[in-house]
DNA sequence: CAGGTCCATATGTATATACATAATAGCGCC
DNA sequence: GGCGCTATTATGTATATACATATGGACCTG
């Protein structure tokens, strides 16, 4: 038996309530025996399960099963181009605004930059099968890019491009629910206080900020995972 | 220098581009050299940067930068207890309907249950400091439920009695924006036409399945995660 | 009894070694 | 050239051993 046998009779223990939530099961120690493995495989093991939320570990105190298992759900958050192709589209996009200009003091504060600093601001939309599938509305700290060189992004998306150029170190997303103004729901092609999903997302590198991205999903459009 | 200090090292030659995407990088053996640790320190260090999605390993063609780093945000699905109390708020709620009825075909189809079957239906107002916070729709199969004994869930949310009491396998989540309708408006405190953060949750025993939840968040609410 | 100290203990990490496995690159054959 | 087999090779896993580290609980002290 591997790690991942065990992984599976340990995790076949906890769901046939042979070990219930809060319980404290067996040491590594005891598990190696009685499986037949080394106590290293046993660890593989439990740290897999203890990773994904069913068990928790202390030193000393032992391993029990975690009384309210937080599930952890796992967006995969690729760029809008593998989204859109995933879904059997072609994908395209256009810019619609591209300059510079003073960020608003909310967009100030969620990057982090001085109020009234002069970002690059671009318009996109996101186009599947050549309708409109995304509106996206992104500040851009174009000191961080690579060469001091700013691209048109007219060939490759922000997103993309930044992607591929412009390593990162932390970021953070939000999800919401939103009624579009008349100005995107004229570019996403829906009628005004249509109900958009919106995503917005803010990263960083280790120094400085990067960008702040407003993305608008017009109705219909679903965010889907498995736990 | 541990397996966290090789990770950081190999993270920081990512992100300096000292190893550009699609770059072959050098093996757990020579890195194991260079480091100074054994082979499978580094092999810890590169598997935890290969499932965040940094790496891609294959045996024998070695490990490559991501081209495209496919961004992995984990939300944690907690009870609507635990989210309430986070925000320093006291939580509370009301089942507002409990009653056996036939499910709607769109629920049929996404539970994987026949159309027509009668399943338990639950409506519940979740509240934080006594304010409307998430309403609720559930439908739930209780031939799952452990010595077929059914709560009135009126002391414990459906929500937390079956994490604590139903071990499930697999489910989806899906989130989107809508519109209220004006009996949730009502039940939400908010306006017919208000949008509505929407979260649909179906779970599944290896065997059967268990509920099938419908959430609504008032405006205002965002769901948000670190990358 | 409150509080601090110390020890036993379970998990965490590191190591060398060995073998398993997948997949490529190259060889040989037709 | 095209096809299929094989040898090679990097990663994947398993093992015994050793030591590190956190910490619950016993014990001691005021």
């Amino acid at each position: 038996m591997g790690w991942e046998g065990v992984r599976d009779e340990v995790l076949r223990r906890i769901r046939g309530r042979v070990w219930a939530p809060g319980d404290v099961i067996p040491g590594e120690e005891a598990l190696a025996v009685e499986f037949g493995v080394a106590r290293a495989t046993v660890n593989r093991a439990l740290r897999d399960l203890a990773e994904a939320g069913l068990l928790e570990r202390r030193r000393k105190a032992g391993t029990r099963v975690a009384l309210l298992p937080v599930r952890k759900a796992t967006l995969e958050i690729s760029i809008i181009r593998q989204e859109v192709e995933a879904r059997g589209e072609v994908y395209g996009h256009r810019v619609l605004e591209r300059r510079m200009e003073a960020v608003p003091l909310s967009v100030a504060l969620r990057m982090g930059v001085a109020a009234g600093a002069r970002l690059l601001f671009l318009e996109t939309l996101h186009l599947a099968g050549g309708r409109p599938f995304a509106h996206e509305v992104r500040w851009l700290n174009i000191a961080v890019l690579p060469g001091g060189v700013v691209p048109d992004f007219a060939a490759v998306s922000a997103n993309e491009w930044l992607v591929q150029n412009v390593a990162y170190a932390t970021g953070d997303i939000e999800f919401s629910a939103e009624l579009a103004t008349a100005a995107e729901a004229a570019a996403l092609g829906i009628r005004a206080g249509d109900p958009v999903f919106v995503t917005e997302r803010a990263t960083w590198t280790a120094e400085a900020p990067i960008t702040f991205v407003r993305l608008l999903h017009g109705p219909g459009y679903r965010l889907r995972t498995m736990v």
